[in-house]
DNA sequence: GAATCAAATGTAAGCGCTTACAGTGACGCA
DNA sequence: TGCGTCACTGTAAGCGCTTACATTTGATTC
């Protein structure tokens, strides 16, 4: 019939109710302070309108969304999907409602995407790593929203971050690698331009090679984006090199499954042939046979701590103090000691 | 100094760049209607400010958001990963943005993110799959809210969606399953309940039974949500049987990898002792040894296409026609005849 | 030089909500 | 009876933007 149908508002609401446009707005809000006679009427009213608050216009009003912003690289892969899984779930527990994007690893998507989010109210960010533009935490700085730096920690840096330091992992992995007897070693990192844990985690390996003895310069390296194709043709790459690698090490597990993935069509066994080590402990380290040597991240514990953190910050509880967490190796199947 | 620094409004930039405020806004949205003078004015003063416009103000103005919003029941796994990826990339060529939530699987939380999201000004919906509750359905259609459904396809539904048909898909899997000779066939399936495209899965499977003139009432079946563990466990117990299943058919890729993981742990070989089947093909399916046979899923397809129809329903362009996209087989290693 | 008209701009009315401030009435107490 | 309290409730002023409508401007025409 009545094909004209509006959308209710709170007047609308308000008119049903019999009372006013403040009592159903405290109502919603501040329950407390309504009287039990009004509150069944007005919820009966909402209930009877199919009445849904105008986001909009509530944040326009009260200044607070109650909203959390995430801006990740990637969800292609599962990297980010558990920590940020648990961030979810930690804030939802708060009542705040998380909204998520994603980069594809390029600055200016992320510059744009802040944007976008701060533009929707975002009352506070979680954002990937530090590096980034100055003009951005600039910006961020001005409009005074609370920004917490995940999946990376450097203690010298004063941003307020929650995360574990990808340099000193790697390094522990390297060292393994190494007293294992470990010497021809090859790398595939991910882009380490503008993305602060691959450089930290190449950085990892030449370390152990430093602390061996060893020159980092001759490690042969390819830097390819976290995709498991790239994995498996940078490992080929590798593998034509004269001095062939015993072992090669990757930025993170993608770029290894793809790795053994080649190996495998190569006719080359892991890790007899040649090992193979990963980086983040995602599901699929677990998956592939060999499993996969890797370093573990927190990653749960990472998202959980986050949303408290930044929660605390935007309710100006908290100082904004960083956040070292423990990353430790899982020696699996695919990593194997020269004799 | 100033640390009383306000965010910057369109009525700053009005001031700064010596216009009214309605020059500015058309500046901004429809730069056709002003002149060359002004604009350049206008778009000094917004960079000079820093000036971002206030999503919820505009929105609530101008009752358009250009946002989509979609709602898929997981993140966790990839199922959904790929098609959104693509369904995302398309909105944006369009000037959409997409917003994103999940919901476990649970259907209160879907409606619970649904009146979020529409709170949130989305001016269309993307939602999984036909089961849900009518109320649902009614309460879209007040709002006049586009709403186009994915991952399924019925012609006898009225509702738009695009996808494909699970039940055909995997009856025709079934059917290559038993000319392959089997004839103990166990299913580790998704839930059923509020899941068709789990259910029709299922059918698919009890279908091709019938095709062959057996009886699909004694095949074993576990339901089970869709996660690794699930499947190595649904796996483990159905290995149990005493009349052991020759082949193993999973409701997606991720309980077939769970059962496969199983397998091997348990000492089993695939496909020597027990093939085993899957369904979406996602990465992970090549990735595992051996290869997994599954249907092959149109995904980015699905994507892109969804977003190209529900802008035609929000465009008012559109009728709302329903789109069925084909699936087809992948046989690979995981799955041999029975000589 | 006046009349005409299109293009560019300004004015101001909301969009749906929150909240400061100002009542209102019931109650207890002197 | 008068008055202060207290617990609610109502009034109305914005929040930052878009856009219908009114107005100005300046080029064009007769």
């Amino acid at each position: 019939m009545s094909s004209d149908q509006q959308i209710p508002t709170l007047d609308d609401v308000a008119k049903v109710a019999g009372v006013s446009t403040a009592t159903v707005s405290r109502c919603l809000n501040t329950s407390e302070m309504v009287s039990e006679k009004s509150r069944v009427k007005v919820m009966q009213a909402v209930e009877l309108l199919g009445y849904t608050p105008n986001f909009g216009a509530r944040a326009m009003a009260a200044k607070r969304t109650f909203t959390i912003g995430a801006i990740i690289p990637t969800m292609e892969n599962a990297i980010f999907a558990r920590g940020l899984q648990a961030f979810q779930e930690a804030l939802h527990e708060k009542g705040y409602t998380l909204l998520v994007s994603s980069t594809a690893y390029r600055p200016d998507v992320e510059a744009e995407q802040i944007k976008s989010l701060i533009a929707r109210g975002a009352d506070g960010l979680l954002l990937i790593g530090y590096a980034r533009d100055q003009a951005i935490y600039d910006y961020l700085d001005r409009r005074r929203i609370p920004t917490l730096l995940a999946w990376s920690f450097h203690a010298e840096n004063a941003q307020p971050a929650i995360g574990f330091d990808n340099r000193a992992s790697m390094h522990a992995l390297a060292t393994t690698v190494l007293d294992m007897g470990h010497r021809d070693v090859a790398v595939i990192s991910g882009i380490v331009a503008g993305n602060d844990r691959a450089e930290g985690r190449l950085q990892g390996i030449k370390d152990g090679f430093v602390t061996h003895g060893l020159d980092p310069e001759q490690i042969p390296v390819i830097e390819t984006p976290y995709e498991i194709e790239n994995g498996a043709n940078a490992f080929e790459q590798l593998m034509q090199n004269p001095k062939r690698p015993t072992v090669v090490m990757c930025g993170n597990d993608v770029l290894a499954v793809g790795a053994m993935q080649r190996a495998h069509e190569m006719g080359l066994r892991v890790p007899e042939d040649v090992s193979v080590t990963g980086f983040d402990d995602i599901e699929l380290a677990r998956i592939v046979t060999p499993q996969l040597t890797t370093v573990h991240v927190p990653h749960r514990e990472m998202g959980r701590r986050a949303a408290d953190a930044l929660i605390k910050m935007v309710e100006k509880e908290g100082t904004g103090a960083s956040i070292q967490l423990q990353s430790s190796l899982r020696l699996r199947g695919s990593l194997r000691a020269l004799t």
